[in-house]
DNA sequence: ACATCATATAGTGTGATGCACAGTATGTCA
DNA sequence: TGACATACTGTGCATCACACTATATGATGT
């Protein structure tokens, strides 16, 4: 109840939170060539809702980085791009999932110290 | 073992992960009134890292939105600024709690799906 | 047959936000 | 004199969200 800008505001930070994920998810599916598109739907059904114009200039910045290396598919009715990941982007996976093992937790942990709230 | 700079690149990523926990990790913690020094080594200590040039005007933030209140304590050698939660700010952390809970368990269950890369 | 619209697919430009980096300020205790 | 405790500021950079553009295909309407 109360207020109503709770979940605007929380809306807010949610985005923020997920902001660092992206990149872990979108380096962990990326383990199997895919193109943006189907990306997209793939997260969205794993519960991770990303943009196109959000996508798609991540999908540019990573390859730039040398994470992801890209060929376009001419076969179908429309070009499709699909993108995986290099070997530094596959050691960088790695990283990012061990990382992300030892932070989340921390989260829990902490969360789990504090008195709750509800 | 490969390039030098995957430790750099992660070392990016990490805090982009880490940026959108942080207000998450402060709200949990400021369920007891804590004040700015103090609150980064106790959050170091549960492994969530942050400086104080970033946390100083994060608490601020959240202050001028509502979420945290402060008030200064002059009674020590160097008067220290308290912060807690706001009934709002509670609002928002079992939000956020909620939301968290229910976005590290897709991250998890998709990096489980995913072949390991090690 | 022709217009029209939805869908698949990829992209760009711009403004706002929020951190990191480096630095300031001050009082206390060794 | 110098380390630590304590709080704060100013600026640049990186990155997303929002709102677009673009095109080709297949479906739907008349």
């Amino acid at each position: 109840m109360s207020n109503p800008n709770v979940q605007e505001l929380v809306a807010g930070f949610v985005l923020e939170m997920r902001r660092g994920m992206i990149v872990l998810a979108v380096l962990a599916k990326l383990e199997t060539p895919t193109y943006g598109y189907s990306l997209i739907g793939e997260l969205a059904d794993t519960g991770i809702a990303i943009e196109a114009n959000t996508l798609y200039p991540l999908l540019r910045r990573l390859e730039g980085q040398g994470l992801l290396e890209s060929s376009w598919n001419t076969e179908g009715a429309k070009p499709r791009k699909y993108y995986t990941n290099t070997t530094f982007g596959q050691e960088v996976l790695a990283e990012l999932k061990a990382q992300w093992n030892v932070t989340s937790k921390s989260m829990n942990k902490l969360l789990r110290d504090t008195r709750s709230t509800t």
